[in-house]
DNA sequence: CGTTCAGTTGACTAAGGTCAATTCCCGTGG
DNA sequence: CCACGGGAATTGACCTTAGTCAACTGAACG
């Protein structure tokens, strides 16, 4: 494993230098080619996984075959760096989710019995699992409060100014489900910014 | 403390009999008057509290002074009997929630000391502090999906299907907010589904 | 050069928001 | 027992905005 590696997964977990070892041994490295699929919907979540380089989505598919993006998962952003079906992977169940690379990406991955392995072996581990499962929910939480105070546009807004990026690396028409609206609306609340 | 609740937090919280005592030890227990806050915004939440009997609400307020419900907590449902603002309470921040009683109510509060105390105290309080971060963590997930997925009118029919009990205690106008919209397109709503 | 797909635009519809008036319900006090 | 007050819920009129369906544009790629 290169170094830059080593020290994002060091950075972005707040891992003791001296315990990374532990974690890496546990580590499945794997290069994923551009639409290809992490998990698919059905399937039990198994693993936590973690974007190195490329860039990531999690989405649902309705019964119309209308995609739902839940979260986008790249290596400049350190709150979703991390994905998986939490819900699938905690309690066995089969997961509604999608995850499929957007791009040539790397990641990590760490599978269910290493990653109870590693939460029993040691009191340290136990809280890293449990200040993950924080994390997650922060995120989620932050979500729904978007979506229940702001407008689409000012959700746009919003995710405009605090996550610019996602503008740069994700089309447009995953950006709006994400947003909960249609690409035609998130176009059109596009253009009413501009000319105002 | 009276039979009934001892059963009532063993059974939800699914502790072992034996253990129970450790926890209770911990716990805090108290009645409050209707419209009485436990939390207000701007405060540091230093509390993970139970409803015991009654029912109460955390809510947003705005700029514009309009509040925004976020959760309902009553005695008859065990995903949401628990109430804290779990994200000001482990980051020690200030909180944007406030939490009121509905009507007066009983409730048990643990603090955050006796928490921390109680998490650190073996493996087996641990993995129970983990799991209650998961179940609101769940919650939380799932709220995420409704507000995607559905639009207000099917958010209402899938609440009145889940969660029935909620429109029989809490006042139309609450579950507006909660719905993500207002008291008259609820009102409406409720009408457009019985005239069909 | 043609195919493909993302993004934009147009025309129209549907649904929720807003503001205001009205009705309903319930409790209190005369 | 009735009248009144106050808050909740409903309704009406109107506006704004997102959804829908379809056509069009433009850039990327083979």
């Amino acid at each position: 494993m290169n170094q830059i590696y080593r020290n994002k997964l060091i950075q972005t977990f707040q891992i003791k230098e001296e315990l990374f070892d532990e974690l890496y041994s546990l580590l499945q490295f794997k290069d994923v080619l551009k639409n290809e699929y992490l998990l698919k919907e059905n399937d039990i979540c198994s693993f936590i996984g973690i974007t190195l380089d490329g860039s990531l989505r999690t989405f649902y598919s309705n019964e119309n075959g209308e995609e739902i993006n839940f979260l986008f998962h790249f290596d400049h952003q350190l709150e979703d760096i991390v994905f998986t079906d939490y819900d699938s992977f905690l309690r066995r169940s089969t997961s509604k989710l999608n995850i499929q690379a957007l791009e040539n990406s790397t990641v990590c991955l760490i599978s269910y019995d290493n990653w109870n392995q590693l939460s029993n072996s040691s009191i340290y581990w136990q809280l890293f699992s449990k200040r993950m499962t924080e994390q997650v929910y922060f995120f989620a939480k932050k979500r729904i409060e978007d979506l229940l105070y702001y407008s689409p546009e000012n959700r746009y807004l919003k995710l405009l100014k605090e996550n610019p990026l996602l503008f740069q690396k994700i089309p447009q028409r995953h950006l709006a489900s994400y947003l909960g609206i249609t690409p035609q609306s998130l176009s059109r609340i596009r253009k009413r910014i501009c000319t105002n």
